[in-house]
DNA sequence: CCATATTGTTAGCATTGCTAACAATAAGCT
DNA sequence: AGCTTATTGTTAGCAATGCTAACAATATGG
């Protein structure tokens, strides 16, 4: 029994944070897509390409072209795997770790000055509010 | 005061329920920079294809093929500027405005199911604190 | 052993973004 | 008036991110 009102605003201040994110993110002098890439596999582990593509709702084609621009940036690394010649186990360097590590903190740091004037339980609740609309979210998204 | 591990958690979260909010976007067959020049034509007014251009903080020239494609799609029109012929203003056709229109719905609809199970007093608060976020965020992004 | 599936790869396309250049037009200054 | 400068739209050309379709190499299941 939400109101209209508060899922309009919800909604623009949603798109336009996020696009405030971008910003910060475009500092760091490497694409969304790579970024996204580099922290599935600092959060979720080494794992094959395609395993990847599918993390990311992405083609094989597309994570393709994305690792190929990781590994001639030495952001990550393609090992074959001795169980199955067909794959290469993607790990990060130490330089895609401080990157992503280093590109995380930027998001971080910006989120905290923009909050600053939040009441922290105000904050708090807030945070939970929408790690909860994201678990639904993500329930009906498989 | 904010807690490092409500900022990790927002974090995340903003960027998981965008993505699902780009899902959305994605059924309507209308690209995303092209739905978001929709939205700004709707919501912000007519203008011209430089102010369009500042106002979703995009070049010139990007917005140029954005218009373009709107127009082959019979979603906009380009209408001579009288006072000045170098302009062009652009203005919604009734089925670009349809399009924007349909598409915000959707994203409400959507974000209403899922926001279903949380108290609508504390929706509330979690929206009046990313609009609040939102604000600071875009003061400094001018 | 043979059919089928999976994995990585390539080719080719569309969309979204950029900068640099250009012509047409407007605006400002002397 | 004329001359310079700024703005507007446009084009060309590039890069990144996405797609599907096809292919070879390899695994897997009968």
């Amino acid at each position: 029994m939400s109101s209209e009102a508060d899922l309009v605003l919800l909604n623009s201040a949603l798109t336009q944070l996020m696009r405030r994110l971008r910003d910060v993110d475009e500092l760091q002098g490497v694409g969304r897509a790579r970024l996204s890439a580099l922290a599935v596999l600092r959060f979720g582990g080494a794992c094959s390409a395609s395993e990847l593509a599918e993390r990311e709702m992405v083609s094989r084609a597309t994570m393709h072209h994305v690792l190929g621009g990781l590994e001639h940036d030495g952001l990550i690394r393609r090992n074959p795997d001795p169980e199955d010649a067909r794959r290469h186990i993607i790990t990060l360097t130490s330089r895609g770790r401080a990157t992503i590590e280093r590109a995380h903190r930027a998001r971080i740091t910006y989120l905290r000055e923009v909050a600053a004037d939040i009441a922290p339980g105000r904050l708090r609740s807030a945070c939970e509010v929408l790690d909860r609309m994201r678990d639904v979210a993500n329930r009906g998204a498989h």
